[in-house]
DNA sequence: CCAATCCTTGTACAAATGTACAAATCGCGC
DNA sequence: GCGCGATTTGTACATTTGTACAAGGATTGG
């Protein structure tokens, strides 16, 4: 995939800003190469349909991703501690980061079935590091037990990829103290502690799997091949 | 804005149906009024450019969504219980109602600058109604005090808009079941109570609002105009 | 039963789109 | 400095796009 060219870089930067912009199907070949300075034949060559292209450009940024979340977490031993190094890397990625985080998050569903199912397994090793995370808190004691891992790494990520619906450069907060108030969300929750003996436990039933096929499938991560790619 | 003729239902539904699949941009009016057996004439007869066709579908799902919630949190006065009815009725709503709840939430920012300005006045009233029901369980003492609510709101709205990205369904757990799962995150979080007591104080503080301007802004939802229309 | 209005049909057209490709240019090993 | 492969250029082409519009059909009020 990576011609590790500066010219791909600037092209698929242009793309990435593009598509964010208009949307994949909004972008068009000769907008792309206007702004990357370049023709259209050149893009053609690197990229023979503009399926390729945006297929290059999904993968170069979940690779990114991960490289840039292993960075984050390894700064810590701490499960907890580590959850919160991983969402402030991930928000400031997306917040802060190309455009082309953006787009992987909202233009994913629009590529062709067979580029998506390209994507697919670097998909999962991203999401298995999330479940991960998770499952290393929950063993240390410091995440409740029996919590559905699938389902809350999937409201943990899906609250934190939404920032980027309303998040505008010089706001209030940082992506920093964003992530931290969503960390604070994702431990304690909003409810007052005043009620909270009466309705608690019925409340932490449902946090629990109804069915056992949602529960956390990838393992112990420090065995899961899933764990080993790149 | 509705000739409230069933044409226009047939339309509108054919539209989101294809919009959710293909994006705003990847459906040509010519599919549209196949799906809906019409000639690409009709289309623009009544509605006269694409971009004013995307307006009525929207314009239509927030009406709806809008009506769905209110309808269904009418039937408690708990406030709590509320917010529990409000997810329950708009996750059902994105995910097993029409396509078009999915395309006004991943398409809009794809809209034409002045159709957004159009639902702008739409969308607050839907927030509005969000931050009510969040505002009303922080004043019966259920929530927490000192919450940002407008942070709280994104958060909880931005976890559950997230759902529509993995949700198929069949798969292991009813709408209503995820809702309730999401909802219970809200309340209690997922830290394990042997740890609560001595981290929680730190993590209670970085819920509360950074930035005074980020603080509850829609006034008490007796008063607040945007509570009236409609 | 008729005329006026509403709606649909079928076709047309200019512009934009993805892709193809021959010719020109570049870059680098020898 | 030369030769050759890598890359870019400029243009071309068939399709698809959004929209326009004259003509025909349906519907309805009087």
């Amino acid at each position: 995939m990576g011609r590790s060219n500066e010219t791909t870089d600037v092209i698929l930067d242009a793309a990435a800003r593009l598509f964010r912009a208009h949307g994949l199907g909004g972008t068009s070949i000769r907008a792309i190469a206007d702004l990357a300075g370049v023709l259209p034949g050149s893009l053609t060559y690197r990229y023979p349909t503009k399926e390729s292209l945006v297929l290059a450009l999904m993968d170069r940024t979940v690779t990114r991703m991960l490289a840039d979340i292993r960075l984050a977490i390894s700064k810590s031993e701490d499960p907890l501690e580590r959850i919160h190094l991983a969402l402030r890397a991930y928000l400031s990625g997306l917040l802060e980061g190309d455009d082309s985080v953006y787009v992987l998050l909202f233009e994913f569903p629009r590529m062709s079935e067979e580029s998506r199912a390209e994507l697919i397994r670097k998909r999962r090793a991203y999401e298995s590091l999330w479940d991960g995370l998770l499952f290393a808190a929950v063993g240390s004691g410091q995440l409740s037990q029996q919590l559905d891992l699938r389902l809350l790494r999937r409201h943990l990520i899906g609250a934190v990829n939404s920032v980027a619906f309303w998040y505008r450069p010089g706001g209030g907060r940082t992506p920093a103290e964003i992530a931290d108030s969503y960390y604070a969300f994702f431990l304690v929750g909003a409810m007052s502690d005043s009620v909270r003996p009466p309705d608690v436990d019925v409340l932490r039933a449902r946090l629990g799997a109804g069915d056992p096929t949602l529960q956390l499938d990838t393992g112990d991560p420090t065995t899961d091949p899933a764990w080993a790619n790149r």
